[in-house]
DNA sequence: GTTTACGTTTACGTTAACGTAAACTATCCT
DNA sequence: AGGATAGTTTACGTTAACGTAAACGTAAAC
């Protein structure tokens, strides 16, 4: 099963391109960010899957744990029943936008003290070729 | 012990001031990030102590492990000998960069989804409301 | 002089996010 | 037919980052 039929992708095809184990694309799914299709016993992931998975990744990769990206990841569905449901939801998104622009604010800080550490090392290097 | 004698703060006085706890700053410190003076057995946080205490967090915000967190923190410290160690220390500060320029765009793109999310449920909003 | 408040060490417990291994099934290859 | 290859379930193991509790020291306050 080297290639995908039409437009659906095999575990071990998600796997290779994101650069994890099929053990952690079964783990999301096992904690219900995941629910691909099936044939036989035998999984088939779709497109639609497939963005979700680039989704869980972004977001691990900012540091959120499965729950928070599963939150996030569910505010862009459209399952949100009465008026209460959506300004709660409507306040959830702002307090992650708060949270994001906090981290933007975090890593402009440390690129600045990266950019101090580098200007340090260079200095260094220049005294020891002297 | 409510006020800081001069130039240093207690235990509880970080933890207070940075919403943790003491185990956490007592952990910090067995895991080698902090390293503090000491008044009898009582430890005496110092102002560069507390500063470290600010990377270390400002790395948690931005899912960075401890580790990790150390390894910045030591990248700005003037303890790096010979040429291939500076070499070194150049390579990992870029590094580091690099994957804080990746944050900053997975940033953006997951704003750009959650003003995505706001539009819908503004629009669920009011078809709630007509 | 004994609570009360703050500090200490030691140690076991907990949760998230997988790793690793065993035991089995289905399929393709030669 | 008999591996080799890719899939499956089940289950125990592991690491990081603390939480929680016990048992104790010390000093200010009542």
């Amino acid at each position: 099963m080297s290639t995908a039929s039409a437009d659906s992708y095999s575990i071990s095809e998600l796997a290779q391109e994101f650069g994890i184990t099929t053990r952690t694309i079964r783990f999301y799914e096992d904690k219900g960010l995941l629910s691909p299709e099936r044939r036989g016993q035998t999984r088939i992931y779709k497109p639609e899957d497939r963005v979700r998975l680039k989704l869980i990744l972004r977001g691990k990769r900012l540091g959120f744990s499965l729950d928070e990206s599963r939150e996030i990841i569910d505010m862009y569905d459209p399952a949100h029943g009465n008026v209460d449901q959506l300004n709660r939801l409507l306040d959830r998104i702002d307090a992650k936008r708060q949270q994001l622009r906090q981290q933007q604010r975090d890593i402009e800080k440390m690129l600045a003290q990266l950019d101090d550490a580098t200007a340090r090392a260079q200095a260094a290097l220049k005294d020891q070729t002297d």
